[in-house]
This record gives C-alpha cells, sequence and structure tokens, in this order.
DNA sequence: CATATATTCGAAATTTATTCGATTGACTGT
DNA sequence: ACAGTCAATCGAATAAATTTCGAATATATG
C-alpha cells in the first residue's frame, strides 16, 4: 500500500489548484505554479502514476435532478463477522441513492449518506435495504438541513513537507 | 434557486459520465453517448450555464500526503440562535482538515469528518475548535476505520425523467 | 569538485476544443 | 395533415491545448 511520498511545495500547489477546480488546463495551472506547460505536465503525469492524484469528478447539482432531500443513517450492526459485514458494505455502497459510507468506531458502526426524491423514497430504501439484512440492529434517520463538501487541501499554505525531512 | 431542470437521457448519460471522470475528454463523451463532438460540446455548456453541472474536483490520495487518520465529529449544540450557529458553520468549515460539514436532525445537530496526521492532531481540533465555541455542547468522536465515497448518479441506468412528463 | 540524476524548457507535432452556418428533426397551432 | 417555428445536430474550419522530445539547466551524490 502506497503510503508515503516526497512532494515538493509546487507538487502542493499543483494538488491545490486541482482539488479546488479540476477543470482547469494544463496551461492555467502551469502559469499558476510558475511552471512551462511541458514541466507541468511531467509533475501532473508523475502525480497520477505515483497514485496522488487518484481521479476527478464532476458535481452536478442534485436538487437540479429530482434529488432535494438528504439524509444521514446511523447503522448499529451486530456481532462483527468480518465476511458478513464486509458484503454488507460493499452492497450497501452498490446502492446509487447512496453517496458515502463510513465505517466507524463509537456508538454506531456505520454511517450513510444518502440522496433521495422524498421521504416515501428514503423510507423505501430503509426498509428495502437496511431493515432486510440480519447484520443490522437497529437504524437511526437524521434529515440532512444543510450539507457542505469541503475540496481543499487539508493543509495551510507554503505548509507542505518538503523533501528536506 | 434553480430547482428544477428539463434533462433528457443523453445529458444523464454525460453526467453520469463526467461524474465517474471528469477527466474524459469531449471527445470521448461525444463518441460514448453516440453525438458529434460538437454537439456535444454544446449540451455540456448549456449544462453548466443552468446550474446542473457545478465544478469538478480532482480526488488526492490523503495518505499519500500525510493524512492517514479520518474521524467523524458528532456535535451537539445549544438553542439553535441563527446567526450564532450560523457564523460557528462557517468557521468550521473554514479549517482545511475539515472535508464536510453535516446540519442535522436528531439526536446530533452537526456531523463534521475531518483528516489529520494523527490522534495529537485530532485532539488539537477538538479542543481548539469545537470545545472552545460556546454553542457546543458536547462533541462525540468516532474514527473511521473505512471510508467509500461515491461518485455515481443516484439513479438507475435510462431511469432519467425526459421531458414527456 | 566532478559525476550522475532529475527537472526544466522551448519548439514541433499531434490531438483536441471551439465556432459557425447549413441541415435535419421535433413541436405548435390551425 | 400541414405549414411554420424553434431547437438540436452535424461537419468543416479555425483556434487552442496537449503531448513528445532533445538540449540545457539545476540538483543531488560521492
Amino acid at each position: 500500500m502506497a503510503t508515503e511520498v516526497d512532494l515538493d511545495r509546487t507538487d502542493f500547489a499543483i494538488l491545490r489548484l486541482l482539488m479546488k477546480d479540476a477543470w482547469l488546463s494544463n496551461k492555467e495551472i502551469a502559469a499558476a505554479v510558475g511552471l512551462a506547460p511541458s514541466s507541468c505536465h511531467e509533475r501532473i503525469k508523475s502525480l497520477r502514476t505515483r497514485g496522488v492524484l487518484v481521479s476527478a469528478h464532476a458535481e452536478v447539482n442534485l436538487q437540479a435532478i429530482g434529488f432535494p432531500l438528504e439524509a444521514v443513517l446511523f447503522v448499529q450492526l451486530g456481532k462483527l463477522e468480518g465476511q458478513v459485514v464486509d458484503k454488507f458494505l460493499k452492497s450497501t455502497a452498490a446502492i446509487p441513492e447512496v453517496r458515502g459510507v463510513f465505517l466507524v468506531s463509537g456508538r454506531f458502526d456505520l454511517l450513510v449518506h444518502v440522496v433521495v426524491h422524498d421521504m416515501e423514497h428514503l423510507k423505501e430504501i430503509i426498509s428495502q435495504h437496511f431493515n432486510r439484512h440480519a447484520v443490522v440492529v437497529r437504524v437511526e434517520t437524521s434529515v440532512v438541513f444543510n450539507h457542505e463538501a469541503r475540496h481543499v487541501m487539508p493543509l495551510a499554505e507554503n505548509k507542505g513537507k518538503s523533501a528536506i525531512s
């Protein structure tokens, strides 16, 4: 598993820009970080092959396509047998309406973020999926009033660990 | 606020592709949905101006840049006065380590997803930010064992509501 | 200080994005 | 059914960006 990589200030600048806006052209990024387009291109290619830059995803306005309601499900699971839980996790993540799954420690075992058309739709997902599996002990549902996703480097400017370490 | 938009099967196909991989070229998308590049380009432009396609963000391997630990904070807030809560939400979202903030109904008021270097770093964020604000009544912390984000259309194939409705 | 390695650059070659007028197809009202 | 209106699609031309690559520069190593 790729855990550590050497990145300099310029790499971080590139990553920071692409996290904010993956639609930036190579030319624009090059200008922003002070490199020639060819050099910048080389670095981006390297970041991808090294597994730092993983992918890019477009964000669509889910309200606009008929999903105005969001919820978080707090799921308690029974005695965790690796196999069964893993299967349930996979099948949960495979539901189109599911936007994220967190397997966590503490009072709950699983947090599931879903988007739905309406309350009926939400009820359907819970009753058809979660209340059907034996591993699920209990589900608590919270409606999401407001949700903000942050696509920024979790690091203050110029705090990139250089290769000097 | 833009809530409803007319989208046909092709629009959904384009959105589905871009959600999965925002690095696809216009040419590739055009081929995949069976349009000429110029037509596809026109549609994508329209999707953006209509506010359906909002943005795109690169996903970086946070392990690789020194953030191997994730946590979810369950926050209870005091009597919700709009102004104060709103300010606290904004300041929370402004923390670089925060990846998402959910204002929810139910047992907790706020869910915060954070990435950190280590436990010390996590403790620091909680004590420096959350335990410093009067609105915060209580914080429960869960370590994230596993986290899967889903970047797919929350809709089964060919289930796009056509303009016929 | 000399050697080896990695980065950077600029220019050429390739590919892609973008514009635009003409054509096709779909919808409206009579 | 039919003419008229509007929107979508296409292909070709132009503009712009990506990608490759050898030479030059900088950086690290012994």
